[in-house]
DNA sequence: GTATGTGAATTTCTTCACAGCA
DNA sequence: TGCTGTGAAGAAATTCACATAC
């Protein structure tokens, strides 16, 4: 484990810049896991252990984590304690994350309710809508804005997270009106291709195509 | 575009077995490009337009279409509505589907108020959950039973697709439930790893681990 | 003996580039 | 001319297999 520490303050605010796509989106997995080992009081785990649980092959989690620095023992496995506080920190989780929610929906109070957010340090601390008859209300104790007033409510938060729960028509907008208010991370649940600058990082949860995809194989395969 | 259909019916439930993966995922956003296309009243594009209006590749979206078939006319493009009823076709959308939705809670009760799930054909028919409280209740008009009852219920409505929208703990037993009660295709929004056996397809939407890859890129990228 | 970390081999996916057709 | 469909080339990701370390 030498110096892993240094290693990855040294590269903190531009590098992994060789690491596969596939691999960070596989980090957050191999962290469940571990979660669920250590809360089964479990100290240390083999590659071949996380890669049965989480039906990952053993050769590619250490391959995964081999882009980050070495953490484990030859002979003995991971201690998960350790390896769960290194990928807490190489994920960015060991901060808390203020997050702004565009749309007070259906949808939008589901997020606002919805605890795994909060067990990993993402706050909702304001949303934001168009229609009147919500602005001035709240979801839970989260306050509702006008969407016009995204931009001079978040110079004062200065949230870098924006959830958009909005119909697709208004998608885009809601995007920029985020991407304008300084956020740099979204996750986007409408249906809908949005377009965003470089440097800025869009994710789509898209309920009708994951549907979608399972009408295909339903079909096929 | 010649013989395509018979092709299409030939091949009904066992082929497409070398498409890759991430092309029956990027098959629906090309839908709903072309949805989006239709609705402007627009009657032809080309790959390149597609390409340009969903971020992919025009080549890709090209190779993508011949795993299928021939869509296209050269010089000319795709012709928008025989390439949306092709694309319907393909991904199974072209008939209805009832679907069990199990945990209504918070989510639950978002999904089953969720539109976009209609307007694609699938018509979520009935909620399971363990809380007595809510049995006999309803979400919307949507009956809340007991889990132990799915099995039951389901000889009748022969459901095929299932959402899982109850806590991590309680997601393998609810697939279980549901893989015992003959559903085929399971949306899993529980963050867990699950287990199915072969010939039975889940797709995870987990909001916590999409949140997690946003703090990522936040903090390197 | 056991299990890691990693170059090399393999497989999979994407992009190029162009022949052929409207 | 304009654009498709596709074999070939290239890039990326996965898996193998083994030297190395405990």
């Amino acid at each position: 484990m030498r110096d892993t520490d240094s290693l990855i303050d040294s590269l903190a605010h531009d590098a992994f810049k060789k690491v596969p796509q596939p691999t960070i989106e596989r980090l957050s997995a191999y962290l469940q896991c571990i979660r669920g080992l250590r809360d089964e009081e479990r100290d240390t785990a083999s590659s071949a252990e996380i890669a049965r649980r989480t039906g990952i092959n053993a050769a590619q989690l250490r391959k995964d984590l081999s882009y980050f620095g070495e953490f484990g023992t030859p002979g003995l496995g991971y201690d998960l304690q350790a390896l769960e506080t290194q990928l807490t920190r190489i994920m960015g989780l060991d901060e808390e994350r203020d997050v702004l929610l565009i749309g007070a929906g259906n949808l939008g109070r589901a997020l606002s309710s919805y605890t795994g957010f909060g067990r990993r340090g993402f706050r909702i601390v304001a949303a934001f809508d168009l229609d009147g008859e919500k602005v001035g209300t709240s979801l839970g104790n989260i306050p509702i804005f006008h969407l016009q007033e995204l931009s001079r409510r978040n110079t004062e938060l200065g949230a870098q997270v924006g959830l958009v729960a909005v119909p697709s028509s208004a998608a885009q907008e809601a995007v920029d009106a985020l991407v304008a208010a300084g956020v740099k991370a979204i996750l986007n649940f409408a249906p809908a291709t949005i377009g965003v600058r470089p440097g800025i990082t869009i994710r789509n949860v898209d309920l009708t195509s994951q549907m979608e995809i399972l009408s295909f194989y339903l079909r096929h395969g």
